[in-house]
DNA sequence: TTAAAATATAAACACTGTTTATTAAATTTG
DNA sequence: CAAATTTAATAAACAGTGTTTATATTTTAA
């Protein structure tokens, strides 16, 4: 029965064309600029095509983001590397905020993106990102342990930290430290300047 | 010369009735989901009138981002009235996180919204916000001049300030926080129990 | 080789923001 | 007051969108 297995790689490479492309436009166009149309004629099929492979255009997000999420990780796990718990913690947090301004539209998708995240629904397809919000809890569990940081609650501290590393990024991304009139340079110095601070912060 | 001053009553009219429709509509249904189209029905008027008043749908989100950005400084007025710098402060983060969470739509339009910013372009147009950032160093400088704060640099302080609370407000609104799995009560309380926290770490 | 199943697509539907040519109304001028 | 002119509103069109459906085309099974 090679024929069969054979179709199921054909199905697989096909996917695989289609979300590549579809990466690709994304992070360079953006979400909304990208159309089924626009995939199609990159790839050389017909719209209709792309239907028989994801169910919708917010289906290809969702791929996109799962994908992007690994590249995160991955970041982690290549960065994050003291054995130290406190410095792990900083190597996580500079980690972060340089991923989102490397990849400013993928951090888009991932973060910022209201679109298809569809608060009120249950979903299965937002269990993303739990792997690098585990790391930061492991990585602050460790910190708490040892009481090396004035918090008294680990998922408080989760949420205080990634909320300082997602406001950085975001307001950056976002281009509203342009309210700040300050050239591009200064800005960039004052976040990491920031990161360091809240770091010494934090600490006991 | 009554007749041309009518007309100017008309046309500033005209103007208002069309972005109360848009404001209303932005708010319900978001940005991208309110067409020119729906809003032309809402005042009972074909779609191309509406290009008659506005130049095209970006200007109407200027405009209702500039009347959000209004709203946000009056309530910094009413809210923060303490004379101590450093409980003017306090007021200052529990005011602006909870506008945000009060006004999630109106907050994503003002902080969150991609689209139209054109990080590119050099714009009038985003003379916005400034009010309130310069607001917020204003307090931030009456406190440090008290040595009130374990900040040196006013800037970076606004930075980080600004960061966390927009990470917070942010996150929320954008749902991030599913990510940790904890229920709504819970992620509210914690949200105000970061600000509480961060108060006191840059507390000096 | 023919019948059946899988795959790809053209065409259509109901939308979108925006522009243009046309019509209707209000105002100014002779 | 009537005619000419300016102003205001719109219908229709353009080029685009996500998505569905009915129609080929190709591949597999009998």
């Amino acid at each position: 029965m090679g024929i069969s297995e054979r179709k199921e790689r054909d199905k697989q490479e096909m996917r695989t064309k289609i979300i590549d492309a579809a990466i690709s436009m994304f992070l360079t166009e953006g979400y909304e600029k990208t159309s089924i149309r626009n995939i199609a004629e990159k790839i050389e099929y017909s719209p209709a095509t792309i239907y028989l492979y994801y169910k919708d255009k917010d289906e290809l997000l969702y791929e996109v983001q799962r994908q992007a999420f690994e590249k995160l990780e991955l970041e982690f796990h290549e960065k994050v590397t003291s054995a130290d718990p406190m410095e792990r913690l900083e190597q996580l947090c500079y980690t972060y905020v340089r991923f989102g301004k490397n990849n400013k539209e993928m951090y888009d998708l991932m973060f910022m993106m209201k679109a298809p995240m569809n608060c009120v629904e249950e979903d299965e397809t937002w269990n993303n990102n739990t792997d690098s919000f585990d790391f930061l809890v492991k990585c602050l569990s460790d910190c708490m342990e040892n009481n090396l940081l004035r918090f008294d609650n680990v998922m408080t501290a989760a949420l205080s930290v990634w909320s300082m590393g997602h406001g950085l990024v975001s307001l950056d991304v976002s281009c509203r430290f342009k309210a700040m009139q300050m050239d591009e340079t200064s800005i960039n110095i004052a976040i990491e300047e920031a990161i360091g601070q809240y770091l010494k912060l934090i600490k006991a």
